[in-house]
DNA sequence: CGGAATCCAGCG
DNA sequence: GCTGGATTCCGT
């Protein structure tokens, strides 16, 4: 006998056997694809799953199958290729699978609505209409005229209908009379066109042949090329040849706000339908957006993270913008790398995927250094400019002014005097990180979080960056009513403000997520800044993304200490990105600028290294650390999370989830330990770190312990996660 | 003792 | 995650 395996979307690791649906004939049944959608009753309510396979077989007993409710369609929504994309995820990753079907579905998809049609909305002569008597509407011109138009050109749309004085209350009435009816006009296919591109230089031009001639098999390439080096235009003229050969280009970018000006560049080079998915579409346009590439009426896909889960009808490229970026890295819930999925992917749709980066992460680099990947280097920047020159200062015993210490603020005078713009950089928004009372040291403690609540004055109040929290500033001490209250340490309102003071004739502009939290806000100061007046630009790691700022000539860092110190192991790794990335954000051929980092060690190895190498060759030695610790990406490791209101619970379970593991070989296990923020929104949080020297043994004992976690009696509000590859482990 | 808040197993 | 039946809690 048939059943069916679904995917029932609950955080439970396993899949559910149902009896066909009784409306559905014997016989078709063993031929259904997977990747369709369900209608099932699940406990008391009714759910819809993804049809995950036919099965004869099932443990389950007899009197426990319920029949499916309905199938919702004859061909699966979800097509073959992206069905065992999110079948591998869920797998690699080891996440309830019915949470993994859904994301190649758009929102309105993911419950029983039926699949919108593409196209125009149309009307056409019914069988009635066409036997109309020329003359039975002559009461009704607008009518007559109607039936008219449409028996002369066949099938209209609605809107061209419109066009031509024909109102919808005169098509209601047709409709209603039986004359006309509606259909549903099938959208055209067009052709793209891709437009003159850019002249390349040899290292371009050699990228460009490679990853043209790789197109048709899966194959992926690292591409890396310093900022301002041309890699976009490495990737135009790649998917031009792609878009060639009549098949689509998916593009991955790290985030929503660098789609517009992506997407623009896109749209100018090419005459073809290029769709983006992002967070800020509504659900009816991402809905459309989806469907023009499964279709494959979209040829340009590009999209954040989630858009790795997008089918495409012939999908020919993938190219992961930033590939080292974080943001490709879900950090909740389904703790996917869109980077890596992209990779399976391009495997699956046996198509290459180009890795791109300034700054590429450790994996990537020791994939390419093993051959694993193909190497592609940029190492000159667009006109022959040279890389800006990097310089510590050293701010022991300095007094420091909004942050800056006298050579700096030196520094930006002297540059803002020439007619550059200056870019600040401060890993810090709000006002400053902590209130205190000057009387009695009360400190402003998040009540949810073990932190400090951030003073934001502007809004005159105290957030949390942790949980969200938000309370009024307040006037006076809580504790000893005392109303002199001090601000300790630097943020960037704090540093927009005093910077005002001290060059009170210069524009300064702050750029975080809070300043550009509206939409358009980004590219109103790209735009303000294009223009190419003297300028000084303060923010967070916003400016260190995507943009950048020809006029430039001087870059500071005000608290290289605070990327100095952190108790991740990728610390030292994302440093030396961060600072990569936002020298690279200044300079151009003429006038390569320099850039400035202040801190209080000016001797700190990681320091020096960056002074005297470049990325590559820092790289290099961070890996051979990494080695030497048996750390990714020469180890391997997961994450198993726990957290609870009650924190000595989450502790308890993670232990007993060690102990059923025992002590495998090649294995090593660390914790149960309180993570780096120990509670947060008001739960208490623990993990157990899992190193491994072989995928295949951490496989094995991942398997173990979610078996383990899945089995252990579930008590309170406690929840527990796993995180595979994870890239934060404090 | 009744009604509300909380707990907890089970979902095919 | 959601649901509803069982259990505990609270005021009377």
């Amino acid at each position: 006998m048939s059943l069916l395996r679904v995917a029932v979307p609950s955080p439970l690791h396993r899949l559910f056997d149902y009896l066909p649906p009784a409306d559905l004939p014997a016989e078709s049944v063993a031929g259904l694809a997977p990747g369709s959608r369900l209608r099932v009753p699940f406990g008391r309510r009714d759910v819809i799953g993804i049809l995950v396979a036919v099965v004869d077989e099932t443990e389950v007993p007899q009197d426990k199958l319920k029949p499916a409710k309905a199938l919702l369609e004859d061909s699966p929504l979800i097509p073959p290729t992206m069905f065992a994309l999110c079948q591998w995820a869920a797998n690699y990753y080891l996440h309830p699978p019915g949470e993994v079907f859904p994301l190649a579905l758009p929102t309105r998809l993911r419950g029983d609505r039926p699949l919108m049609p593409l196209g125009e909305p149309a009307w056409q002569l019914s069988t009635r209409g066409l036997g109309l008597a020329d003359d039975a509407l002559k009461r009704s011109p607008k009518q007559a005229l109607a039936i008219e138009k449409l028996r002369r050109e066949g099938p209209v749309s609605t809107a061209a209908l419109s066009e031509a004085g024909i109102s919808r209350a005169v098509l209601k009435s047709l409709a209603d009379k039986q004359l006309i009816k509606t259909l549903n006009l099938a959208p055209k296919r067009v052709a793209p066109i891709g437009h003159q591109g850019l002249d390349l230089n040899t290292e371009q031009e050699l990228a460009v042949v490679a990853i043209t001639q790789a197109l048709g098999e899966f194959s992926c390439s690292l591409l890396q090329g310093v900022t301002g080096s041309g890699k976009t235009e490495v990737y135009l003229q790649g998917i031009a040849a792609c878009l060639e050969r009549g098949q689509q280009a998916l593009v991955l970018i790290p985030e929503i706000g660098l789609t517009p000006q992506t997407l623009k560049r896109f749209q100018l080079r090419f005459n073809a339908t290029i769709v983006s998915l992002h967070s800020g579409l509504a659900d009816q346009e991402r809905e459309k957006a989806w469907s023009l590439a499964r279709e494959g009426l979209a040829h340009i896909v590009i999209g954040t993270r989630s858009a790795v889960f997008t089918p495409l009808a012939n999908c020919g490229l993938v190219v992961v913008d930033e590939e080292h970026d974080s943001s490709y890295k879900q950090q909740d819930g389904f703790r996917y790398s869109a980077r890596d999925v992209a990779i399976k992917r391009a495997q699956l749709e046996e198509c290459p995927v180009v890795l791109g980066s300034a700054t590429p992460s450790l994996e990537s680099l020791h994939n390419a250094a093993s051959g694993r990947y193909h190497q592609l280097v940029l190492s000159q920047r667009a006109g022959g400019a040279n890389l800006p020159a990097l310089q510590a200062i050293d701010v022991r015993g300095q007094s420091l002014r909004g942050g800056l210490s006298p050579p700096l603020e030196q520094a930006v005078g002297q540059a803002l005097a020439a007619g550059g713009q200056v870019l600040l950089f401060l890993n810090r928004r709000g006002y400053a990180p902590t209130l205190q009372c000057h009387d009695c040291g009360w400190i402003a403690q998040c009540t949810a979080c073990e932190s400090r609540m951030t003073v934001h004055r502007r809004q005159r109040r105290l957030r949390c960056h942790h949980c969200g929290a938000a309370a009024a500033l307040p006037q006076q001490c809580p504790s000893c009513k005392s109303r002199t209250l001090l601000t300790n340490g630097l943020g960037t309102e704090q540093a927009e403000e005093t910077l005002a003071a001290q060059f009170p004739n210069t524009p300064i502009y702050r750029v975080d997520s809070d300043s550009m939290a509206n939409a358009g806000a980004m590219q109103a100061l790209l735009d303000t800044v294009a223009s190419g007046e003297p300028c000084i630009l303060v923010g967070t790691q916003m400016l260190s993304k995507g943009h950048h700022f020809p006029r430039v000539t001087l870059v500071g860092v005000i608290d290289a200490d605070a990327l100095l110190f952190s108790a991740d192991f990728r610390g030292e790794e994302r440093m030396a990105q961060m600072i990569t990335q936002v020298a690279g954000r200044a300079g151009r051929s003429d006038d390569p600028g320099r850039v400035l980092l202040q801190t209080h060690h000016p001797d700190h190895p990681m320091l020096s290294a960056l002074m005297t190498q470049n990325y590559a060759e820092q790289a290099k030695q961070l890996l051979e650390m990494r080695s030497e610790n048996g750390l990714p990406p020469l180890g391997y490791l997961f994450m198993l999370r726990c957290d609870s209101a009650d924190g000595a619970a989450a502790e308890q379970f993670l232990h007993s989830v060690r102990r059923a593991a025992g002590n495998p070989q090649g294995i090593t296990l660390i914790g149960p330990l309180p993570s780096a923020l120990p509670r947060r929104a008001g739960k208490f949080r623990f993990q157990l770190m899992v190193l491994a020297n072989s995928r295949a043994s951490l496989r094995q004992i991942a398997l173990a312990l979610v078996a383990s976690a899945e089995s252990q009696p579930r008590a309170g509000d406690l929840r527990w996660s796993i995180d595979v590859d994870a890239t934060e482990v404090t």
